[in-house]
DNA sequence: TTAGCTATCCATCTAATGGTGGATAGCGGG
DNA sequence: CCCGCTATCCACCATTAGATGGATAGCTAA
């Protein structure tokens, strides 16, 4: 109920229902390094927004599985107890710091890349009570890396991109404003798009005032009217 | 602004724009009598709710040119003038107590036929102080007849009729929750569904609700987004 | 460097919307 | 004749949305 199918970020949630049906996780996250949709694709699965924002702010550049460091590789599936030791890892500023204070423990990251670099990742994570990834489940999880790159590359980010670009520009709305509109058109409610995109509701009220006055309505309402006839005009 | 193009009734709106700009008038309204959509597609020019509430309610049925009478005509074009003399007009309980009162004197009615049968009537009126429709005038309108009866048959109610079956059938909606919806979705507010239905706020608020359990929402906005998302579907 | 754009945040107020729990009246089928 | 459905109306209340009039900071191009 809370997600129809207009959620922008409806790719990234069905692949982390994919994977949790299939292995057991006790958190997740998919999160976009596509430069044309950078931060703006970020789906958690049993992971607090507070643990996402810290990751960001402060942890990110310390992730031994951070991406800039597999641009050069061709690894579809990379896990942490592969780059370090049991004792390296517990030494380490960000197993103390960010991922113990979190429960989480063993974690395995699918990389999706678009020719060599690597444009999204998906975390998969499980904490100190239960045991490592083991070959099965990697090779699962290698399986399954071919199709969800497919996915990603050939329908969810074309799409994507196309739709934003063509709100943007009929509109002349700036990216930000934009990130706003994808939600209303989901049918989220102010609170809910200040809470998805990290900021005050003061800053999606001020968003939405700008877009009322770029589209020429007075309402939400109006707003939706208009991209429901814009669609159908689309014959 | 205020009607975006999906607004329900904007075949009649623009019918009545056309023939303001070719003709003076003093006084519009473009009514349907189909019965598929009975008292739907009422669209009024310089004539306030109140006056077409009272028509509908008290003088209907003493108008000289209601449409019941001309079934069995050819006319196209029908005027006052030509049923009645000035003085018969005069003595009239119609024109004394509707005509009279709401600054009308000369009318002349487009009869818009399916079959024979009238299904639409374009009412055009000018005030005491205007002068008869004259024959060039009424020459014109004879000429625009033929192309509203075609668009109308041919174009507008086919396609009207069909959005509201589908939306009936897809959420199992009453006649009445379809009027409710056909409004939402041209993105007026409650206040103006109310005012167009022509019934209280609290009726169209009472109407949501259900329309809401039907489809399964919460708010408006997501009723918007589930529409948004159906039109996508539809590929 | 100054001006303009973007993105963020804030308080206060009013208007609109939604939820609850009713009531009434007409219509049609069992 | 009663039941269920439809359509209408009502009061009260809580939440949400929108309007106004700001402020700050970063970035960029003249």
């Amino acid at each position: 109920m809370t997600s129809s199918s207009n959620f922008p970020n409806q790719f990234q949630q069905q692949s982390l229902d994919l994977i949790n049906s299939l292995i057991a996780i006790d958190a997740a996250v998919f999160y976009l390094v596509d430069p044309d949709l950078q931060h703006k694709g970020v789906v958690r699965y049993k992971l607090s927004p507070a643990t996402e924002i810290d990751y960001q702010k402060k942890f990110g550049h310390l992730d031994p599985l951070s991406p800039d460091k597999f641009h050069n590789s061709s690894d579809k599936v990379i896990t942490l107890s592969a780059q370090l030791s049991e004792q390296q890892l517990y030494r380490s500023e960000y197993y103390q710091q960010f991922m113990a204070p979190n429960q989480q423990r063993y974690v395995a990251d699918i990389l999706l890349r678009q020719q060599q670099r690597i444009i999204a990742v998906i975390s998969v994570i499980r904490s100190p009570a239960a045991s490592d990834f083991n070959p099965q489940e990697l090779a699962l999880l290698n399986k399954l890396q071919p199709f969800f790159e497919y996915a990603l590359n050939a329908v969810y980010l074309p799409k994507r991109v196309a739709e934003r670009q063509s709100l943007q520009e009929k509109y002349q709305l700036t990216e930000r404003e934009v990130d706003v509109l994808e939600l209303i058109i989901a049918g989220l409610s102010n609170k809910l798009i200040a809470r998805e995109l990290m900021v005050e509701l003061a800053t999606i009220k001020t968003h939405l005032i700008h877009i009322y006055k770029k589209t020429a309505v007075a309402t939400r309402s109006e707003l939706l009217a208009l991209i429901i006839s814009d669609l159908k005009q689309q014959h």
